[in-house]
DNA sequence: TTTCCTACTGCAATTAAGTTGCATTAAACA
DNA sequence: TGTTTAATGCAACTTAATTGCAGTAGGAAA
Protein backbone atom coordinates (compact mmCIF):
# COMPACT_ATOMS: atom_id res chain seq x y z
CA UNK A 1 0.00 0.00 0.00
CA UNK A 2 1.50 3.11 -0.65
CA UNK A 3 1.54 6.30 0.66
CA UNK A 4 -0.66 9.45 -0.32
CA UNK A 5 0.19 12.34 -0.37
CA UNK A 6 -2.33 15.37 0.02
CA UNK A 7 -1.89 16.68 -3.45
CA UNK A 8 -3.96 19.43 -4.64
CA UNK A 9 -5.14 17.40 -7.28
CA UNK A 10 -5.40 14.17 -4.97
CA UNK A 11 -7.99 16.66 -2.90
CA UNK A 12 -10.04 17.99 -5.91
CA UNK A 13 -10.65 13.94 -6.96
CA UNK A 14 -11.40 13.30 -3.18
CA UNK A 15 -14.29 16.08 -3.22
CA UNK A 16 -15.54 14.95 -6.37
CA UNK A 17 -16.37 11.58 -5.05
CA UNK A 18 -17.19 13.32 -1.52
CA UNK A 19 -20.07 14.96 -3.06
CA UNK A 20 -21.77 11.79 -3.79
CA UNK A 21 -22.20 8.03 -3.54
CA UNK A 22 -21.91 7.47 -7.50
CA UNK A 23 -19.29 5.85 -9.40
CA UNK A 24 -17.70 7.53 -11.57
CA UNK A 25 -15.74 6.85 -14.36
CA UNK A 26 -12.34 7.91 -15.43
CA UNK A 27 -13.08 9.24 -18.67
CA UNK A 28 -15.52 11.48 -17.02
CA UNK A 29 -13.06 12.56 -14.31
CA UNK A 30 -10.22 13.32 -17.14
CA UNK A 31 -12.54 15.62 -18.88
CA UNK A 32 -14.16 16.75 -15.97
CA UNK A 33 -10.48 17.90 -14.50
CA UNK A 34 -8.78 18.37 -18.05
CA UNK A 35 -7.72 22.07 -17.07
CA UNK A 36 -5.99 21.24 -13.93
CA UNK A 37 -4.42 17.95 -14.17
CA UNK A 38 -3.08 15.12 -16.62
CA UNK A 39 -5.06 12.16 -17.36
CA UNK A 40 -2.13 9.80 -16.25
CA UNK A 41 -2.63 11.70 -13.03
CA UNK A 42 -5.89 10.79 -12.78
CA UNK A 43 -5.20 7.31 -13.92
CA UNK A 44 -2.51 6.97 -10.92
CA UNK A 45 -4.61 8.85 -8.23
CA UNK A 46 -7.43 6.34 -8.34
CA UNK A 47 -4.87 3.57 -8.72
CA UNK A 48 -3.51 4.58 -5.70
CA UNK A 49 -6.97 5.79 -3.50
CA UNK A 50 -8.08 1.77 -4.52
CA UNK A 51 -4.92 0.70 -2.96
CA UNK A 52 -5.65 2.74 -0.03
CA UNK A 53 -9.20 0.92 0.00
CA UNK A 54 -10.78 4.77 -0.03
CA UNK A 55 -12.37 4.49 -3.39
CA UNK A 56 -13.27 0.68 -5.40
CA UNK A 57 -13.89 0.09 -8.85
CA UNK A 58 -15.68 -1.96 -11.35
CA UNK A 59 -16.03 -2.32 -15.06
CA UNK A 60 -19.16 -1.12 -16.49
CA UNK A 61 -20.88 -2.61 -19.63
CA UNK A 62 -18.86 -0.15 -21.89
CA UNK A 63 -15.93 -1.72 -20.65
CA UNK A 64 -15.08 1.29 -18.87
CA UNK A 65 -13.66 1.50 -15.03
CA UNK A 66 -15.53 3.25 -13.01
CA UNK A 67 -14.48 4.58 -9.69
CA UNK A 68 -16.74 4.81 -5.94
CA UNK A 69 -16.22 6.02 -2.15
CA UNK A 70 -15.12 2.86 0.09
CA UNK A 71 -13.55 -0.08 -0.18
CA UNK A 72 -15.21 -2.76 -2.31
CA UNK A 73 -16.18 -5.13 0.17
CA UNK A 74 -17.66 -3.14 2.47
CA UNK A 75 -21.21 -1.83 3.28
CA UNK A 76 -21.80 1.80 4.12
CA UNK A 77 -21.39 0.35 7.89
CA UNK A 78 -17.50 -0.87 7.30
CA UNK A 79 -19.06 -4.34 7.63
CA UNK A 80 -18.16 -7.09 5.10
CA UNK A 81 -20.62 -7.31 2.32
CA UNK A 82 -20.86 -7.40 -1.71
CA UNK A 83 -23.08 -4.86 -3.10
CA UNK A 84 -23.80 -4.48 -6.50
CA UNK A 85 -23.47 -1.59 -9.22
CA UNK A 86 -26.17 0.03 -10.71
CA UNK A 87 -25.86 2.06 -14.40
CA UNK A 88 -29.51 4.04 -15.40
CA UNK A 89 -29.33 3.61 -19.51
CA UNK A 90 -31.35 6.82 -19.44
CA UNK A 91 -29.13 9.16 -17.98
CA UNK A 92 -26.01 7.09 -17.40
CA UNK A 93 -25.40 7.91 -13.51
CA UNK A 94 -24.00 4.58 -11.68
CA UNK A 95 -24.17 4.03 -7.99
CA UNK A 96 -23.59 1.73 -5.47
CA UNK A 97 -27.04 -0.23 -4.06
CA UNK A 98 -26.94 0.02 -0.68
CA UNK A 99 -28.12 -4.31 -0.97
CA UNK A 100 -26.81 -7.91 -0.72
CA UNK A 101 -26.84 -10.18 -3.48
CA UNK A 102 -26.82 -13.57 -2.11
CA UNK A 103 -24.66 -15.94 -4.14
CA UNK A 104 -26.09 -19.64 -3.89
CA UNK A 105 -23.13 -22.61 -3.14
CA UNK A 106 -21.98 -23.57 -6.80
CA UNK A 107 -20.22 -27.23 -6.10
CA UNK A 108 -16.52 -27.22 -7.06
CA UNK A 109 -15.96 -23.74 -7.47
CA UNK A 110 -14.69 -21.50 -4.98
CA UNK A 111 -15.98 -17.84 -4.91
CA UNK A 112 -13.62 -14.72 -3.71
CA UNK A 113 -15.43 -12.03 -4.90
CA UNK A 114 -18.08 -10.96 -7.06
CA UNK A 115 -19.10 -8.08 -9.17
CA UNK A 116 -23.04 -6.89 -9.99
CA UNK A 117 -23.75 -4.86 -12.40
CA UNK A 118 -27.51 -3.73 -12.77
CA UNK A 119 -29.29 -2.12 -15.73
CA UNK A 120 -32.42 -0.11 -15.57
CA UNK A 121 -34.07 2.92 -14.67
CA UNK A 122 -32.95 5.12 -11.72
CA UNK A 123 -35.03 6.99 -9.40
CA UNK A 124 -35.06 9.70 -11.03
CA UNK A 125 -35.54 8.27 -14.67
CA UNK A 126 -38.30 6.02 -14.04
CA UNK A 127 -41.34 7.82 -15.11
CA UNK B 1 -31.69 -9.39 -37.45
CA UNK B 2 -29.05 -9.99 -39.80
CA UNK B 3 -29.20 -13.24 -42.25
CA UNK B 4 -26.30 -15.10 -41.07
CA UNK B 5 -24.43 -17.26 -43.81
CA UNK B 6 -22.54 -20.55 -43.14
CA UNK B 7 -18.94 -18.71 -44.20
CA UNK B 8 -16.05 -21.09 -43.94
CA UNK B 9 -14.79 -18.44 -41.06
CA UNK B 10 -18.42 -18.73 -39.33
CA UNK B 11 -18.36 -22.56 -39.46
CA UNK B 12 -15.07 -22.52 -37.88
CA UNK B 13 -16.12 -20.40 -35.06
CA UNK B 14 -19.16 -22.12 -34.07
CA UNK B 15 -17.11 -25.24 -34.14
CA UNK B 16 -15.13 -23.58 -31.42
CA UNK B 17 -18.01 -22.72 -28.66
CA UNK B 18 -19.41 -25.67 -29.30
CA UNK B 19 -16.24 -27.43 -28.03
CA UNK B 20 -17.31 -26.74 -24.27
CA UNK B 21 -19.17 -24.10 -22.67
CA UNK B 22 -16.51 -21.88 -22.13
CA UNK B 23 -16.29 -17.98 -22.52
CA UNK B 24 -14.09 -17.11 -24.62
CA UNK B 25 -12.51 -13.72 -24.97
CA UNK B 26 -12.26 -12.06 -28.20
CA UNK B 27 -8.71 -11.66 -27.76
CA UNK B 28 -8.14 -15.51 -27.83
CA UNK B 29 -10.15 -15.87 -30.58
CA UNK B 30 -8.30 -13.08 -32.73
CA UNK B 31 -5.16 -15.08 -31.55
CA UNK B 32 -6.24 -18.91 -32.12
CA UNK B 33 -7.85 -18.01 -35.81
CA UNK B 34 -4.89 -15.27 -36.88
CA UNK B 35 -4.07 -17.65 -39.74
CA UNK B 36 -7.20 -18.40 -40.87
CA UNK B 37 -9.46 -15.00 -40.73
CA UNK B 38 -8.91 -11.43 -39.68
CA UNK B 39 -9.25 -9.90 -36.26
CA UNK B 40 -12.36 -7.51 -37.82
CA UNK B 41 -14.15 -10.75 -39.01
CA UNK B 42 -13.82 -12.01 -35.96
CA UNK B 43 -14.89 -8.96 -34.29
CA UNK B 44 -18.01 -8.96 -37.20
CA UNK B 45 -18.92 -12.21 -37.13
CA UNK B 46 -19.49 -12.72 -33.38
CA UNK B 47 -21.47 -8.96 -33.55
CA UNK B 48 -23.82 -11.25 -36.03
CA UNK B 49 -23.79 -14.27 -33.69
CA UNK B 50 -24.86 -12.38 -30.75
CA UNK B 51 -27.66 -10.38 -32.56
CA UNK B 52 -28.77 -14.07 -33.55
CA UNK B 53 -29.02 -15.05 -29.76
CA UNK B 54 -26.56 -17.68 -30.34
CA UNK B 55 -23.90 -16.24 -28.36
CA UNK B 56 -24.20 -14.07 -25.97
CA UNK B 57 -21.79 -11.56 -24.62
CA UNK B 58 -20.39 -9.81 -21.04
CA UNK B 59 -17.30 -7.96 -20.23
CA UNK B 60 -14.95 -9.08 -17.78
CA UNK B 61 -12.82 -7.93 -14.94
CA UNK B 62 -10.72 -7.04 -17.14
CA UNK B 63 -12.55 -4.85 -19.54
CA UNK B 64 -12.27 -7.78 -22.07
CA UNK B 65 -15.12 -8.49 -24.14
CA UNK B 66 -16.24 -12.51 -23.69
CA UNK B 67 -18.54 -14.85 -25.98
CA UNK B 68 -20.45 -17.96 -24.76
CA UNK B 69 -23.25 -20.28 -26.01
CA UNK B 70 -26.66 -18.89 -25.85
CA UNK B 71 -29.06 -16.04 -25.63
CA UNK B 72 -27.77 -13.81 -22.52
CA UNK B 73 -31.13 -14.23 -20.73
CA UNK B 74 -32.21 -18.04 -20.82
CA UNK B 75 -30.65 -20.95 -19.17
CA UNK B 76 -30.01 -24.36 -20.61
CA UNK B 77 -33.15 -25.09 -21.29
CA UNK B 78 -34.07 -22.29 -23.45
CA UNK B 79 -36.31 -20.99 -19.84
CA UNK B 80 -35.75 -17.04 -19.56
CA UNK B 81 -33.19 -17.12 -16.57
CA UNK B 82 -30.48 -14.52 -15.70
CA UNK B 83 -27.26 -16.75 -14.82
CA UNK B 84 -23.65 -15.41 -13.42
CA UNK B 85 -20.31 -15.95 -15.14
CA UNK B 86 -17.51 -17.14 -13.28
CA UNK B 87 -13.77 -16.32 -14.41
CA UNK B 88 -11.33 -18.73 -12.59
CA UNK B 89 -8.34 -16.43 -11.36
CA UNK B 90 -6.18 -19.37 -11.91
CA UNK B 91 -6.57 -21.08 -15.03
CA UNK B 92 -8.23 -17.98 -16.58
CA UNK B 93 -10.99 -20.13 -18.17
CA UNK B 94 -14.35 -18.64 -17.76
CA UNK B 95 -17.57 -20.13 -18.10
CA UNK B 96 -21.65 -19.56 -17.40
CA UNK B 97 -22.73 -21.31 -14.27
CA UNK B 98 -26.12 -22.97 -13.94
CA UNK B 99 -27.42 -21.19 -10.99
CA UNK B 100 -30.17 -18.66 -10.81
CA UNK B 101 -29.23 -15.65 -9.04
CA UNK B 102 -32.12 -13.50 -6.90
CA UNK B 103 -31.72 -9.48 -7.41
CA UNK B 104 -33.79 -8.26 -4.57
CA UNK B 105 -36.10 -5.54 -4.69
CA UNK B 106 -34.69 -2.17 -5.14
CA UNK B 107 -37.07 0.62 -4.71
CA UNK B 108 -37.61 3.22 -7.38
CA UNK B 109 -35.26 1.83 -9.19
CA UNK B 110 -36.38 -0.89 -12.48
CA UNK B 111 -34.03 -3.42 -13.55
CA UNK B 112 -34.00 -4.58 -17.00
CA UNK B 113 -30.80 -6.85 -17.24
CA UNK B 114 -28.13 -7.56 -14.80
CA UNK B 115 -24.82 -9.43 -15.55
CA UNK B 116 -22.74 -11.50 -12.36
CA UNK B 117 -19.09 -12.06 -12.51
CA UNK B 118 -18.01 -14.25 -9.74
CA UNK B 119 -14.19 -14.88 -9.97
CA UNK B 120 -12.70 -17.20 -7.58
CA UNK B 121 -11.18 -21.17 -8.59
CA UNK B 122 -13.24 -23.57 -10.69
CA UNK B 123 -13.18 -26.69 -9.88
CA UNK B 124 -9.94 -28.15 -11.91
CA UNK B 125 -8.55 -25.69 -9.69
CA UNK B 126 -9.63 -26.31 -6.49
CA UNK B 127 -6.69 -28.27 -4.54
C1' DT C 1 12.23 28.22 8.33
C1' DT C 2 15.09 25.88 5.38
C1' DT C 3 16.78 21.59 3.68
C1' DC C 4 16.30 17.25 1.67
C1' DC C 5 14.20 13.05 0.14
C1' DT C 6 11.23 10.97 -2.81
C1' DA C 7 6.36 10.69 -3.92
C1' DC C 8 4.04 12.80 -7.33
C1' DT C 9 3.16 15.23 -11.78
C1' DG C 10 3.14 16.47 -16.79
C1' DC C 11 4.30 15.44 -21.25
C1' DA C 12 5.17 12.60 -25.06
C1' DA C 13 5.20 8.31 -26.83
C1' DT C 14 3.34 3.72 -26.82
C1' DT C 15 0.22 -0.32 -26.32
C1' DA C 16 -3.94 -2.62 -27.00
C1' DA C 17 -8.99 -3.31 -27.87
C1' DG C 18 -12.18 -2.28 -30.89
C1' DT C 19 -14.17 0.35 -35.16
C1' DT C 20 -14.72 2.16 -39.95
C1' DG C 21 -14.37 2.60 -45.06
C1' DC C 22 -13.83 0.46 -49.15
C1' DA C 23 -12.70 -2.62 -52.83
C1' DT C 24 -13.02 -7.57 -53.50
C1' DT C 25 -14.90 -12.25 -52.74
C1' DA C 26 -18.01 -15.89 -52.21
C1' DA C 27 -22.61 -17.69 -50.20
C1' DA C 28 -26.99 -18.99 -51.81
C1' DC C 29 -31.09 -18.55 -54.46
C1' DA C 30 -33.55 -18.10 -58.80
C1' DT D 1 -24.76 -20.65 -64.12
C1' DG D 2 -25.47 -16.07 -63.35
C1' DT D 3 -26.73 -12.46 -60.17
C1' DT D 4 -27.29 -10.30 -55.84
C1' DT D 5 -25.52 -8.76 -51.77
C1' DA D 6 -23.73 -10.54 -47.37
C1' DA D 7 -19.30 -11.23 -45.85
C1' DT D 8 -14.25 -10.66 -45.94
C1' DG D 9 -9.47 -8.62 -45.80
C1' DC D 10 -6.68 -4.85 -45.40
C1' DA D 11 -5.32 -0.42 -43.94
C1' DA D 12 -6.20 3.34 -41.32
C1' DC D 13 -8.27 5.16 -37.36
C1' DT D 14 -10.28 5.85 -32.55
C1' DT D 15 -10.16 5.46 -27.78
C1' DA D 16 -8.84 3.70 -23.11
C1' DA D 17 -5.09 2.85 -20.62
C1' DT D 18 0.17 2.39 -19.72
C1' DT D 19 5.13 3.62 -19.54
C1' DG D 20 9.52 6.32 -19.20
C1' DC D 21 11.59 10.14 -17.75
C1' DA D 22 12.79 14.73 -16.36
C1' DG D 23 11.11 18.13 -13.37
C1' DT D 24 8.12 19.55 -9.25
C1' DA D 25 6.38 19.92 -4.73
C1' DG D 26 4.67 17.45 -0.32
C1' DG D 27 6.12 17.00 4.25
C1' DA D 28 9.36 15.09 7.75
C1' DA D 29 13.47 16.26 9.93
C1' DA D 30 17.02 19.49 11.10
Amino acid sequence: MSIIRKTKTVKLLLKEFNKSNEAISVIELIDKFNKKMDKTTVYRILDRLEDSRILHSFVDQDGLKRYAKGASNTDFNNEPEIHPHFLCEDCGTSSCLPVTIQIPDIPNYTIKSAEHLLIGRCKDCVS
